[in-house]
RNA sequence: GCGUCCGUAGCUCAGGGGAUAGAGCAGGGGAUUUCUAAUCCCUUGGUCGCAGGUUCAAAUCCUGCCGGACGCACCA
């Protein structure tokens, strides 16, 4: 555990202390980092409120709070301003003795959480026999980055990916492979076959209803346990996988399990006979169905859980997997990564854990849809979805062609690299610094640029800082000894390496990345300014020092935070 | 019809009880014998959809309306 405690967390214990000994309730003793920076570097309201609860004029009453606060080793004198605000500035002395001790301690500041859950996180879940496809990327890319943050706080996290691996689409995939000519082949391009006989299949089932019959036949086949139908099955599930992987190799996303629909499957009849016994679910209309007769919104919006001709639906299995994993892991939470257009599902979902007797904390981490530039959801021209593969090669792509404009000389193999680090990193940029509900206009000239709040931005503020301590004779930059905060640009860049160790362990209070984006966009902002106004290889032995222990520190916070977010971060570029 | 989410600068978006509402892009003006200018500095631009209400304080909370997206029994 580190000792080390941000600014933040000094100013709240000691105005609490100030507040205790005026016999105020500690809950006034809330400090925040100032909205600007004329009102200095953090504030307290709380003299105004206090002021309600005491019918007491409040800037009176902030005098009397100042009198009782000891803050003169962190801060020059505290000031009121404005209706009863009182304004705290660091002093340059605590300033660097905090900015020291975050450069030495390992995690930078940033503390580990004191209640560790066990955190199940359901994310990306593409169905197989399908392409992943846009709709895929928030979910596959924000599950990660909650993942990696949720670990990075000390968080037990347990990553599952719910993989639709035993849909009706198998009747149709099933037919296909045994009766319609091969197309491509299988092996070669595995997933786009799949679709293709799918997409086949379908056709021909509009126009005879017996062929419908026979696909169905299939499907039923299969669940029963047919030999044949059940080989090809897993063949066309290792095939998509295999693929599926490529895609998430490339994004550097890993899974700690992948247990699929068909892992729930023979559990699923089982758990409606028990549910209709204990009589949680009825009969209604020929289904089986969960009534929720308390709930004032779902009382007429039963959730099903056996269709009329007897198939069980996904729901039926989202029941069977909370049961599998509340016996396997008892988790504290389990949070499903999932669009917005099936909170629905998830509200009637917990209801039933909830009549289930299941006391982990449930969450619906929804998020808005990526449009295209006609303001719809984003498709091809031909009203398909974009597949993932392809979007992916596009941001490698045109991440290479930057690369070959700006430094041609790079050896092919590290231009190669480094596209793919760039471009990958400024999709899921792209995608991460948006506030998670907000539907989003994509644009790749956007979240390619170098100006703005980008990944290639960040990466970039990265990559001065490296090409900086490479012409370093000394690589230890501990060894660079203290900071000294003399200029401007030097102390708006250390407050906010102090502040995003505030930032990050909130992170998870609503699921919010972009917060995390912001910070490092700013931080990355504030480095700039400081590289242009502070000479560092040119400066003086002591001033030198000083300036590339700030730059390395820099570095590591900007390389730390995003990992968080899954980002890599190149050498050079 | 019911429910959820959204409406903030020309455009894309932050801010979700606190001070004179911010950023990027675009527009205008500057800085380069480079520590990678892939950058930085300055500047123009806003009845925060509308109307009420709560509060010492509302873009933020509540109610209603207008406009949009998405859901709402046998797909996932």
């Amino acid at each position: 555990m580190s000792t080390y405690s941000t600014p933040l967390e000094i100013l709240t214990s000691r105005l609490r202390q100030g507040i205790q000994e005026m016999g105020l309730p500690l809950d006034l003793g809330v400090v925040t980092s100032t909205a600007n920076p004329r009102f200095g570097d953090y504030q307290t309201n709380a003299a105004m409120v206090a002021a309600k609860i005491l019918q007491k004029n409040p800037r009176d009453l902030a005098r009397e709070i100042i009198e009782h606060l000891q803050v003169d080793d962190c801060c020059e004198a505290p000031t009121i301003a404005g209706a009863g605000f009182i304004n705290f500035s660091l002093s340059k002395a605590f300033l660097e003795t905090q900015i020291r001790a975050l450069s030495l301690d390992g995690r930078l500041g940033i503390a580990k959480t004191d209640h560790p859950k066990t955190i199940i996180i359901d994310f990306s879940s593409p169905n197989i026999a399908k392409p992943m496809h846009v709709g895929h990327i928030r979910s596959t890319i924000l599950g990660e980055s909650l993942a990696r943050i949720a670990r990075f706080l000390g968080h037990h996290v347990i990553t599952d990916n719910h993989l639709g691996d035993w849909g009706t689409q198998f009747g149709k995939v099933i037919y296909g492979l045994k009766h319609l000519p091969a197309g491509k082949g299988l092996e070669e391009a595995p997933v786009q076959e799949l679709v293709r006989l799918y997409r086949e299949v379908t056709a021909l089932e509009e126009q005879s209803p017996t062929l419908k019959a026979k696909v169905r036949e299939e499907l039923v086949k299969l669940q029963h346990g047919d030999q044949e139908n059940l080989a090809l099955w897993k063949k066309a599930v290792k095939l998509s996988w295999e693929e599926f992987e490529k895609h998430y190799e490339l994004l550097q996303i890993s899974f700690d399990e992948r247990l699929g629909e068909s892992f729930y499957h023979d559990a699923l009849e089982p758990l409606v006979h028990r549910l209709l016994e204990q009589g949680i679910a009825t009969k209604s209309e020929g289904a089986v169905v969960i009534f929720f007769p308390n709930h004032p919104a779902f009382h007429d919006k039963p959730f099903l859980i056996q269709k009329s001709d007897g198939a069980f639906l996904y729901g039926t299995t989202d029941i069977a997997t909370l049961e599998y994993r509340e016996a396997r892991w008892h988790p504290d939470a389990v949070w499903y990564v999932c669009g917005s257009p099936q909170q629905l599902h998830f509200e009637q979902l917990f209801s039933v854990a909830r009549i289930l007797g299941l006391t982990s904390e449930f969450r619906h981490i929804a998020f808005g849809s990526i449009l295209g530039e006609d303001r719809k959801m984003m498709k091809t021209r031909s009203g398909d979805n974009i597949e993932l593969g392809s979007l992916l090669q596009e941001a490698i792509d045109r991440a290479y062609s930057i690369v070959q404009e700006k430094n041609p000389n790079f050896p092919e193999e590290e231009k190669q690299e480094i596209a793919r680090i760039i471009g990958l990193g400024a999709l899921k940029y792209a995608d991460l610094m948006q506030h998670r509900m907000t539907d989003y206009l994509f644009s790749w000239e956007k979240m390619l640029s170098f100006q703005g709040n980008t990944a290639p931005y960040l990466q970039n503020a990265y990559v001065r800082i490296r090409s900086l301590l490479r012409k370093q004779e000394t690589q230890d930059t501990h060894a660079l000894g203290p900071m000294v905060l003399e200029e401007p640009t030097e102390r708006s860049l250390a407050l906010q390496l102090l502040q995003i160790g505030e930032i990050i362990p909130t992170l998870l209070e609503d699921a919010r990345p972009n917060i995390l984006c912001l910070a490092l966009y700013e931080l990355a902002n504030k480095f700039h300014a400081f590289y242009e106004a502070c000479p560092m290889l040119k400066a003086q032995e002591s001033t030198k020092k000083s300036r590339l222990a700030l730059a390395a520190l820099t570095g590591r916070m900007l390389q730390t935070g995003l990992e968080l977010l899954g980002i890599q971060v190149p050498e050079r570029m």
